[in-house]
DNA sequence: GTGAAAGCGCTAACAT
DNA sequence: ATGTTAGCGCTTTCAC
């Protein structure tokens, strides 16, 4: 059978057009049997509205777009992964559909714009990680409703949901600190990140908070991407300066496995002479070795929780300005031990 | 500026709507200074066409459904999240965008189809890996044009992008003879599933071609998941029944981490005391000790070859039964050596 | 309570 | 070569 519409089952209930939409829209003041007559005819063609027709006349598309740099996209970790995932839950739940794409990270301002901004073909943009501020800056124009996640654009009235960073790099910290460890380093990368700032923060208060002194020496962060291969040269630096480190704290998970890596081809044993945690929690799946004590972040309950503030915005029931700190969670394995 | 129409750009450039259109479309016989016009327009107001006015005449949503079972959704190895990010690639350089959607991996006949599927907002489904039988039967009521990845559903006339898994299997076993074992023994999950099947078949194939015996005692296949923790239990039984195995081939690399953890809790070392080798490459990116050797699947280009064969459907330049097998390639690691 | 009718932005057949 | 017009399927006043 070829799509059944509007007019069909208005023919088949005997009803109006109009009737049809108005029971579909649980208009009040439909007596019940002329809403039974047309439910049983919509039952009858498995009829649905088309996206398209109500699009149109409602001035909505119904999508949200997902957006994020290449690079980010690219990456095997499940973290941008996690958080999409939990974006499309919610958006279920919601009735939206998300378009995803992605933007050159290097985004120059001769760079067109995702094509569903241009067609006004979405409702609200979810932006994930941190993007090119140029972009930001040109999609304003557009007035879309945004949601950011894991990024808090230096604009200041922007609805953003992130981990409870500054929580963590203090728990992590003391964490080690618990363990007896007082020579801890700190590996980070993309220091301009807020996330990573306040990784780094916590660290530093962690250390104060326990009366032990913050040496620069013990702390190397790279301005470019915090990878695995900048988590290896950053050890290699840090331990050749100083030898007598027993812990270190990194950024992310992916800097941690870099430094696991120098840290074994230099013969030093993990955890037994050096401990080392992470940050994310993106290997718990696999087999590390040994395996990663690290800070979790609710990858999934962040995507979850930008939607749920977009459905929010999107009804309008939602000032402008917002920062949703969620929490995080210390999980100890194996890389970290008691000194 | 509230969204410019093709009444805004007709006005603008003194035409008829449909000049503009007809521009849009790049209509021969229009002649140069009435495009110049228009397109001058165009720019002004930067416009482009509404998506879901074009969608409702053209009746074409401009959508392709990314369908796939939860679970595997849910999957933290980046297997179906790479194919996905190959069809989102090849879709944008079609115009199309991707919706994607879950479904039950016990899809029941009572339970809901997607929406996209009865809202009539897609136009063609990708279907990732293996889904209900149930749920393909009742989708092809719809007659929505369907390309399947990484499963080869039993009705005959379908078009299915596919690794291939023979020749992988094939190929990982000879790497193992090669290496002067015998003793080799395979471990599988969900023999039901295509693929498998033909790894399994390419494992006898080359122990045939070599002159070795199939031994049933070599082999463990469960019928449910082929997952990290049945690679463990199957690994568990072969050794017990069979002490002088010297390579392990697994189906997959969960059920091949799974199986080295057994190894590695009863203290067989890897790869001195036992050879054992993967098929999808899907943990390359993390430390696991010994590295593990592969069978890599190209799973950005099985997303990419699938949405190509489906702008290909679309166009009506595609009959409807096609199987394309994608190269594998063989990755020596450390989790393979020579006798 | 229900229907007629206008219109959302666009395409395409038909006129001119 | 360009304009007129009739829809595409739906929502929403406004009459009756």
């Amino acid at each position: 059978m070829t799509n059944p519409t509007i007019k069909d089952v208005a023919k088949k209930a005997k009803v109006s057009i109009a009737t049809v939409s108005l029971v579909i829209h649980n208009h009040k003041r439909i007596p019940q049997k002329t809403k039974a007559k047309v439910l049983a005819a919509i039952d009858a063609f498995n009829y649905y509205p088309s996206h398209s027709a109500r699009g149109l006349v409602n001035r909505k598309s119904g999508n949200i777009g997902f957006v994020l740099t290449e690079d980010h996209f690219l990456r095997t970790e499940p973290f941008y992964t996690q958080i999409f995932i939990g974006t499309e839950f919610e958006a279920h739940a919601n009735e939206f559909y998300v378009l995803l794409t992605t933007i050159n990270p290097n985004f120059r301002s001769s760079d067109k714009l995702p094509r569903f901004i241009l067609e006004r073909n979405v409702d609200g943009l979810i932006i994930a990680g941190k993007v090119p501020l140029l972009f930001i800056k040109k999609i304003n124009k557009f007035n879309i409703p945004t949601v950011f996640i894991d990024y808090l654009p230096p604009a200041k009235n922007s609805i953003t949901v992130l981990p409870d960073s500054f929580k963590g790099g203090e728990l992590a910290t003391n964490h080690l600190i618990q363990y007896g460890h007082k020579e801890i380093a700190f590996i980070g990368g993309d220091i301009e990140h807020p996330s990573i700032i306040e990784r780094f923060n916590g660290y530093k208060k962690a250390l104060k908070d326990a009366g032990i002194k913050i040496d620069e020496r013990m702390i190397d962060i790279e301005e470019s991407y915090p990878g695995k291969s900048n988590g290896f040269s950053a050890a290699e630096r840090l331990i050749n300066k100083n030898k007598n480190i027993t812990a270190i704290f990194t950024c992310n998970d992916a800097m941690a496995i870099g430094a696991m890596q120098y840290l074994k081809d230099r013969g030093i044993k993990i955890p037994d002479d050096c401990s080392i945690i992470g940050f994310d929690d993106v290997v718990s799946d696999n087999v590390i070795e040994p395996e990663l004590s690290t800070i979790r972040i609710p990858k999934m309950e962040m995507g979850v929780e930008a939607m749920k503030l977009m459905a929010d915005l999107l009804k309008k029931n939602l000032k402008e300005s917002k920062k949703v700190l969620l929490p995080i969670e210390l999980i100890t394995r194996e890389s970290t031990i008691r000194i």
